[in-house]
DNA sequence: CGCCTCCTTGAGACTAGTCAAAGTAAGTGG
DNA sequence: CCACTTACTTTGACTAGTCTCAAGGAGGCG
């Protein structure tokens, strides 16, 4: 993947030039809070986060999800405050880099710098796909599409038929995430296990073992409005 | 507005440290296209665009509606190619800025570099607010938000309850950036209409006058799942 | 004037949401 | 060890909102 080898090398090349600190989160901890002041971005190393934010209403909207090896906590250098919170879901390893240290690492080495905009790039291009291309899907498509980028990061360069993966959302992280109820979730999971596309490993239903890799390609782009090279 | 002033501010900085040329484009005037290479960043000073893709079925996507201060071009940043085509809407007004120059400049002023970030976390918040907080809203709520939104933007700082607004873009557009389809932005302008919130001020329907804004602000928060500081 | 594109409106179909209820797994305290 | 609670998941019936298909109206331009 791409982005793996990029933003790893990126990664090794701080470390030498900057203070990065590891840290270590376990499922349910804030790794940052919504309002908080913005020091630091994060690396996800290895693990999963969502990051969320509250509504006037009580709900709480889940923006996306994080696995290694992606960069957070862009959402705070436009306000200089968190816009949204991090949460941990499993035990989750993170790198820390202070964000005024890395302004001046950047100024040392261009490279750097080149890089760091790509990993936003990439933050950003998935934000856009999201909004543009899973926007109109019917709901079964959209888990399927959730569930091949959910394979595609959790397990790159794996291209056999049968990949088993551990969903690191509840039903309703995932409804919201993907901007359904929970409701339409369990159906749509209901369904595509029906079709032979899915099937169940474990007893409480968080570990989804695809059946058919490429037929369950087929069945998302069938339907698919649109086509974007992986990034 | 923040965004504004922050992205001026931004503009007249550079100005002074390297090469921006203007450039004048007319509506349908294409910026860049999708796939080719990726060299320039472009500030919006006046006019409109929007940034658009094809899909496999002919149909095109729209990401995103440009307004002045917008910088345009980060998704060109992450791979080396621009991701998508940028279209002119009416006569508008640009700042290029050569990448590679900009980041000579931003080796020697630290300062603009953060600027530039929080430019880039503008973006990334913007998509990341339509991706979450509009989606799931009923087609009219969330066509008054996309009036809301284009008001504050075109027109910022006026506080007056009846406020006119040309829209940039055809109903078939707006559909596609809200994610719905033609005949429910016509059914949900007529709704607003009926209302009594909004009227046309022009027989082609293009432009739109806001009767009374507070009414729509409440009539768009009456529903709206999620409240956000104006970033 | 006629053509073309864009916009509006209506009727019916269908997807997904809502409301309601039941099944399952994990954790707690007796 | 077991009954209980609690949170999570699934399923069903019904409803509502949106899309589809179809037709008609209004401007702009040759």
């Amino acid at each position: 993947m791409q982005s793996a080898g990029t933003s790893s090398a990126l990664l090794s090349l701080l470390r030498d030039r900057v203070q990065v600190t590891q840290r270590l989160v376990h499922a349910g901890d804030v790794v940052y809070a919504s309002g908080s002041a913005f020091t630091t971005l994060f690396v996800v190393t290895r693990g999963a986060l969502k990051t969320t934010r509250d509504c006037l209403d009580g709900r709480t909207r889940v923006a996306a999800l994080h696995l290694a090896p992606d960069w957070l906590g862009f959402d705070g250098i436009a306000g200089g405050a968190c816009e949204w919170s991090a949460i941990a879901l499993c035990d989750t390893q993170l790198a820390c880099i202070n964000y005024g240290e890395l302004l001046n690492a950047l100024r040392a080495w261009p490279s750097l710098l080149q890089a760091l905009h790509a990993e936003m790039g990439r933050e950003m291009a998935r934000h856009r796909q999201v909004a543009t291309a899973w926007r109109r899907l019917p709901v079964t498509e959209r888990m399927g599409r959730f569930l091949l980028d959910l394979i595609e990061r959790s397990h790159p360069g794996d291209s056999g038929t049968r990949i088993a993966v551990a969903l690191p959302l509840a039903r309703h992280d995932i409804a919201e995430l993907l901007g359904m109820t929970v409701e339409s979730v369990s159906r749509a999971l209901s369904h595509l296990k029906h079709e032979g596309l899915i099937g169940f490993s474990d007893a409480a239903h968080r570990c989804i073992e695809v059946l058919d890799l490429p037929a369950l390609q087929a069945f998302v782009q069938a339907r698919s409005v649109a086509v974007q090279p992986t990034l």
